[in-house]
RNA sequence: GGGCGGUUAGCUCAGUUGGUAGAGCGUCGGCUUUACACGCCGAAUGUCGGGGGUUCGAGCCCCUCACCGCCCACCA
C-alpha cells in the first residue's frame, strides 16, 4: 500500500534531500566492470560563481554521465576546480585596494596567504551550486589545479619539456598588460575596432631637401623609431631610400629603409618603424637588424632614459618634459611638441583594432621582455594528425576546421606571468643568470654546485605558468599522473569533452597536445562543441549588461526587488543601473518563479540543438515546469489507480490500447538513445516530452479509464494488465527520463519501482531502459490509431459546432468496411467515454442519414446528427472549407500525375502513392459533395 | 582580408540519406470531463531571405546575391 502524493509538484521539498542521500550513498563513484566511460569537468574558477554557461553545460555533461551510468558502465564524471591565476589574483587584489592595501607592500608569502584563505572562503561555492544543479560527479575525486599532486604533475611536465628543448626562455616582443604588469598570450588579447586618429607627421630629410610625411596612429612610440619604411618599389621614394631623415622630437638620425611590408597605398605610403613597440616593425627590424629602442616602463609610461637593444645606437635624450608621462599623456605631448615645430601636417578621423587584455581591459603594449615558451610545432603536427585520422572526433564536425586553421598557424606559447598566484616556474638563475631548471630546489642546487664548482645561491624565477598549462595536463594528472594509477589505466583516454568553441584553442587544443606527448594517446575521444547561452535578445549575458540570469534564481526564484538589487550592485560603471533596474522590471515584473531544477534542466537540453547558441527564454522554463507537473500528476494518478496491491497481481490480459503504449515506449526509448548517442540532447527532450505528454497522458491514461471505472465491462484480467501498464510504462518512462531531470524521476520511482517489484537504492542505478522493437504490435497500433482517429473526428465536431464537452451525443456510422464494423463492436466502451456518446447506431449503405456533421475517417463515415445541436450554416462553411483544401490537394496531385515523366521516371512506390493519395481524395470530395448537397436541402 | 554559421508560422527554434512543412510559446473559441487550470478539447497560421540551376520532384543538392552573427588576421 502507498501513500498517494501531495497535490502540488513542490521541487524544492523534493530536491534537497534527494542530493545529500546520492552523495552520501556514494552513488557517484564508478563501479562494476563495464566498459570505462569519463568526462572531465571542464574545472571552473575555484572562488567563482555558477554562471548559466556552466549550468547549460553541466546538464549535458550529466545527462550523459548519467545514461552511460544506468547502461552499467564504469562511469566517472571527474571533477575539480582552477585557480585562475589572472582573475583571481586580480579578485583578492581588488578587495586590497579596497581595505587601502596593495600587495606589493604585503609580499609575496603574505599575499598568497590572503588568496589561499579567499579560496578557502569561496571556494566551495560553486561546487555547491553544482550540487544543486544535479551534477553526478564522483566530489570524492574532486581535485584543485593548485593541489600538490597537480602542482608535483606541472613541475615534471615543466622540466621533461625543458629538457627536451620544447620549452625555453627568450628576449622578445610579448603582449604586455600595463596594469596587470604581466605577459600574456596572444588568446588572452581582444582586438576590437575603436575610433581612434591617424596622425600625419613630417619627419625632414637630414639635408634639408623637404621631409617625408609619416602616418602613424600611435606618436607616442616616435621615441623609439629607428627608420622610416617605404615600398622598395614605389616611385615616389625610389631615390630617397638609403638617406636619413631627422627624427622629431628626439633630434636622432635613422635611415629611409625598403621593405616589402608597407602598403604603398595606405597613408603616405611611409612607415615609422619601432621595432621595440610593434609586432610589424619588430619583424622590419628583424630583417634590416636595426636596434630596438624600449622607450617605455613596465606600467607605460615614458622612461627617463631610452633603453637600447642590439646594435650600439645613440638613442638621445628622451625631453624631460616626456619622462614619467603616461603613454597617452605622453601621446598629446608630443603632438603638442609636433604641432609647435610645423611637423604635424594634419590629423584624420581613424578606425583601427586596439587590443586590450581580455581581464584587464588595458591596452596591451607590445613590450620587451624575457619570458618562458612552449615550442609549439612539434606538439601540434602530432595534435593536428589526431584529429585528421579520427581519433578525435569534433561534433558537430565543422569544428574541426576551426581547429586546423589555428593549429597550422600556431606560434610559440609564452607561458610565464608576472603573477604571484599560480604555479611559480621551477626554474633556478646562478649569480651569472644560467639558468638550472629543475624539479626541486635541492637538484637545482646541486646542478648549479657541479657547473660553478662550487655551492652559490640561486634565485628562483619569481614568475608563475600560464594557468592553461595545468589545465592543458587536467585529463591525466586528475587520474594521478605522473603515477601510473589504475584509473589513468582505466578512464584514459576519456570518452568525450563538452565544452564551448570559446576555448577550443585556449583548453582544447592544449590538451590534445600534452596529452599526445605525455600519455602518448588522446586525451578524449570525442569533442562535443555546444553554444552559448544568450538572453532572450540573443545578447551576451554579462554584469555590465545586467543581463545576466543566475541558474540558482532560476531554481528557487527570486522576487524582483532581490532581482534588481542583484543585477545593479557592483557593477563597473555604476551609471547603467538607472538603465539596468528600468530593463529588468519591464522584464521580470513579477520577479522569476521557483522553477526546480529539472524543469531547468529539462530546458537546457530541449534548447541544446546542434552547435547553435541559445536564445535562453523564460516561457520555455516555465512550460518545461509544467512538464514536471504533468509527471507528478500523472503519477498520482497512477498511483491512485493502484492502491490495492492485490490488483496488481494475477493473470494479466493486455488489450490493444496496452500494447499500443507499450509500443510507443519502444519508439520513444530508441529515439531517445539513438538521440543522446548523437549529442543531440535537444531531440531527445522533444522525443521524451511528446511521448509523456502526447500518449502517456493524453491517450492512454484517457484510455485506462473507461476499463477501471466502477461498473465496468472488462474482465479482472484486462483490468489488471491495464493497471500493470499503466505503471510499468511509466517506471520505464521516469528511468529514460531520469538523465535529464533526475531529482523528480528519482522522488516518483520511489514510489512506482516497488509497485512492480522494482527496487534499488536509487533510479541513478537502475537500468537505462533499452527499445524492444519487437514488443511494436502493429494491429494494436492500427486499431489503438483508429480509435484516436474516430474520437478525434467527433470532438472536432463538437468544437467547431460549439457544443458543449459535456453532452451526450449520439452518433451515427455509415459506410466503411468490416474491419470497421468489428472496430466499433471492440471500442465501444472507449468510443462512448471519451467521446461522450447517447448513442451509437450503424445506418445502411443505402440509407438516408438524418442532416448531420460528417467526418471521415477513411470510408468510415462519422455523423453527428444535427437535430436540435447543430448549426447547419456552420457546418456548411466547414464543409466548403474542407472542400476546397481538398480540392487544391487534387489538383496538385492530378497535376503530378499527369506529367508522363513523374510517371515515368519517379519509383513506382512513389507513383503508386499518389495514385492512392488521388483515389483517397476523390473518395473524401464524393462524400463531401453529397453532405453538402444534402444540407442545402434543409 | 580569410573562415564558419544563420535567414522556415506572431516569437524561439526542429526538420539525419531530396517525395506535397513540425514543436513549444503566443493567439482565437469552448470547457468545474473525479491526475493535472502549471489543466482539458477544438481551431487558425508559412510565395521555407531573393534569383538562377540540377532533378519527374528541392526547405534539404549546386551557383549567385542580400542581410545578420561569430571566429581568425600585422595594414601603420
Amino acid at each position: 500500500m502507498t501513500d498517494t502524493l501531495d497535490r502540488p509538484f513542490a521541487p524544492a521539498e523534493i530536491e534537497t534531500q534527494c542530493y545529500a542521500r546520492w552523495e552520501v550513498h556514494g552513488l557517484f563513484q564508478p563501479k562494476g566492470s563495464g566498459t570505462p566511460y569519463c568526462i572531465m569537468l571542464p574545472p571552473p574558477n575555484v572562488t567563482g560563481t555558477l554562471h548559466m554557461g556552466h549550468a547549460f553545460q553541466d546538464t549535458l555533461m550529466d545527462i550523459l554521465t548519467r545514461v552511460h551510468r544506468m547502461r552499467g558502465e564504469r562511469t566517472l564524471w571527474q571533477p575539480g576546480t582552477d585557480h585562475a591565476g589572472i582573475a583571481t589574483q586580480m579578485l583578492v587584489e581588488r578587495q586590497l585596494v579596497q581595505e587601502g592595501g596593495d600587495r606589493h607592500q604585503m609580499g609575496r608569502g603574505a599575499f598568497l596567504e590572503r588568496v589561499w584563505q579567499w579560496r578557502q572562503e569561496s571556494g566551495g561555492h560553486i561546487t555547491r551550486q553544482m550540487r544543486r544543479l544535479g551534477a553526478s560527479c564522483d566530489w570524492s575525486r574532486e581535485r584543485f589545479t593548485l593541489d600538490s599532486g597537480l602542482s608535483h604533475a606541472v613541475t615534471e611536465v615543466f622540466v621533461r619539456l625543458h629538457d627536451e628543448g620544447l620549452i625555453y626562455r627568450g628576449k622578445r616582443l610579448v603582449n604586455w598588460d600595463p596594469v596587470l604588469r604581466t605577459a600574456v598570450s596572444d588568446l588572452e588579447v581582444i582586438s576590437e575596432a575603436e575610433q581612434g586618429s591617424l596622425w600625419h607627421i613630417r619627419y625632414p630629410l637630414s639635408d634639408g631637401t623637404g621631409a617625408l610625411v609619416v602616418a602613424t596612429t600611435r606618436p607616442e612610440t616616435l621615441l623609439g623609431d629607428v627608420a622610416v619604411a617605404v615600398h622598395p618599389d614605389d616611385p615616389r621614394y625610389a631615390a630617397l631610400v638609403g638617406k636619413t631623415l631627422r627624427l622629431p622630437v628626439m633630434n636622432r638620425e635613422i635611415p629611409i629603409i625598403a621593405d616589402d611590408y608597407v602598403d604603398p597605398e595606405f597613408g603616405s605610403g611611409c612607415v615609422k618603424i619601432t621595432p621595440a613597440h610593434d609586432f610589424n616593425d619588430y619583424q622590419v627590424g628583424q630583417r634590416h637588424s636595426l636596434a630596438l629602442l624600449n622607450v617605455f616602463t613596465p606600467d607605460a609610461r615614458i622612461r627617463d632614459s631610452i633603453e637600447v637593444f642590439g646594435n650600439d645606437v645613440v638613442a638621445g635624450e628622451i625631453p624631460e618634459t616626456l619622462r614619467g608621462l603616461d603613454r597617452y599623456a605622453a601621446r598629446k605631448q608630443i603632438l603638442a611638441l609636433l604641432a609647435a615645430e610645423n611637423l604635424l601636417e594634419r590629423t584624420d578621423e581613424h578606425q583601427l583594432m586596439v587590443p586590450r587584455g581580455d581581464r584587464s581591459q588595458a591596452v596591451i603594449e607590445p613590450y620587451l621582455t624575457d619570458q618562458w615558451y612552449v615550442r609549439v610545432a612539434p606538439l601540434a603536427e602530432p595534435a593536428i594528425r589526431a584529429v585528421e585520422e579520427g581519433r578525435i572526433r569534433f561534433v558537430p564536425e565543422n569544428w574541426s576546421k576551426t581547429y586546423f586553421d589555428w593549429m597550422q598557424r600556431i606560434e610559440d606559447w609564452c607561458i610565464s606571468r608576472q603573477l604571484w598566484w599560480g604555479h611559480q616556474i621551477p626554474a633556478w638563475y646562478g649569480p651569472d643568470g644560467k639558468i638550472f631548471v629543475a624539479r626541486r630546489e635541492e637538484e637545482a642546487q646541486s646542478e648549479a654546485a657541479r657547473h660553478y664548482g662550487m655551492p652559490v645561491a640561486l634565485e628562483r624565477d619569481p614568475d608563475v605558468l600560464d594557468t592553461w598549462f595545468s589545465s592543458a595536463l587536467w585529463p591525466f594528472t586528475t587520474l594521478g599522473w605522473p603515477e601510473k594509477t589504475p584509473d589513468l589505466a582505466q578512464f584514459y583516454p576519456t570518452s568525450v569533452l563538452v565544452t564551448g568553441f570559446d576555448i577550443i584553442f585556449f583548453w582544447v587544443a592544449r590538451m590534445i597536445m600534452m596529452g599526445l606527448r605525455f600519455m602518448d594517446d588522446v586525451p578524449f575521444r570525442e569533442v562535443h562543441v555546444h553554444g552559448l547561452v544568450r538572453d532572450a535578445e540573443g545578447q551576451k549575458m554579462s554584469k555590465s549588461k545586467g543581463n545576466v540570469l543566475d541558474p540558482i534564481d532560476l531554481i528557487d526564484g527570486i522576487s524582483l526587488e532581490d532581482l534588481v538589487a542583484k543585477r545593479t550592485r557592483g557593477l563597473m560603471q555604476p551609471q547603467m543601473a538607472a538603465r539596468i533596474e528600468k530593463a529588468t522590471r519591464k522584464e521580470f515584473a513579477d520577479g522569476i518563479p521557483a522553477f526546480g531544477t529539472d524543469a531547468l534542466r529539462f530546458t537546457f537540453a530541449a534548447l541544446a540543438t546542434q552547435g547553435r547558441d541559445i536564445k535562453f527564454d523564460l516561457k520555455r522554463v516555465e512550460g518545461n515546469r509544467n512538464f514536471c507537473n504533468k509527471l507528478w500528476n500523472a503519477s498520482r494518478f497512477a498511483l491512485m489507480q493502484t492502491q490495492n496491491p492485490a490488483d496488481l497481481e494475477g493473470v494479466r490480459e493486455l488489450l490493444p490500447p496496452e500494447r499500443w503504449i507499450i509500443g510507443r515506449l519502444q519508439h520513444c526509448e530508441a529515439a531517445v538513445n539513438s538521440a543522446i548517442d548523437q549529442y543531440r540532447f535537444a531531440d531527445a527532450a522533444h522525443a521524451l516530452y511528446q511521448f509523456f505528454w502526447n500518449d502517456y497522458c493524453d491517450w492512454y491514461i484517457e484510455l485506462s479509464k473507461p476499463v477501471l471505472r466502477e461498473g465496468s465491462p472488462f474482465t479482472p484480467a484486462q483490468q489488471c494488465g491495464t493497471r500493470n501498464t499503466l505503471l510499468r510504462v511509466l517506471e520505464a518512462g521516469l528511468r529514460l527520463m531520469h538523465p535529464v531531470m533526475p531529482f523528480l524521476t528519482e522522488e516518483l520511482w520511489q514510489r512506482v519501482a516497488p509497485m512492480i517489484g522494482e527496487s534499488g537504492d536509487s533510479i541513478a542505478l537502475a537500468p537505462y531502459p533499452v527499445a524492444d522493437l519487437a514488443r511494436v504490435d502493429a494491429d494494436a497500433d492500427a486499431d489503438t490509431e483508429w480509435l484516436i482517429a474516430v474520437i478525434r473526428a467527433i470532438r472536432s465536431v463538437r468544437g467547431e459546432m460549439d457544443i458543449s464537452p459535456g453532452k451526450p451525443l449520439p452518433l451515427l456510422l455509415q459506410a466503411g468496411d468490416t474491419h470497421d464494423r468489428e472496430r466499433v463492436e471492440r471500442y465501444q466502451s472507449w468510443l462512448f467515454a471519451l467521446s461522450r456518446l447517447a448513442s451509437l447506431e450503424w445506418l445502411g449503405a443505402d440509407e438516408e442519414a438524418p442532416p448531420a456533421a460528417l467526418q471521415l475517417v477513411g470510408d468510415l463515415r462519422v455523423l453527428v446528427p444535427l437535430a436540435g445541436v447543430i448549426n447547419v450554416a456552420a457546418e456548411q462553411a466547414r464543409l466548403a472549407k474542407e472542400q476546397q483544401r481538398l480540392e487544391q490537394d487534387r489538383a496538385k496531385t492530378v497535376a503530378k500525375l499527369g506529367q508522363e515523366s513523374f510517371r515515368s521516371r519517379a519509383p513506382a512506390e512513389v507513383v503508386a502513392k499518389e495514385e492512392e493519395r488521388l483515389r483517397e481524395l476523390d473518395a473524401a470530395l464524393l462524400q463531401l459533395g453529397e453532405q453538402a448537397r444534402r444540407l442545402a436541402l434543409l
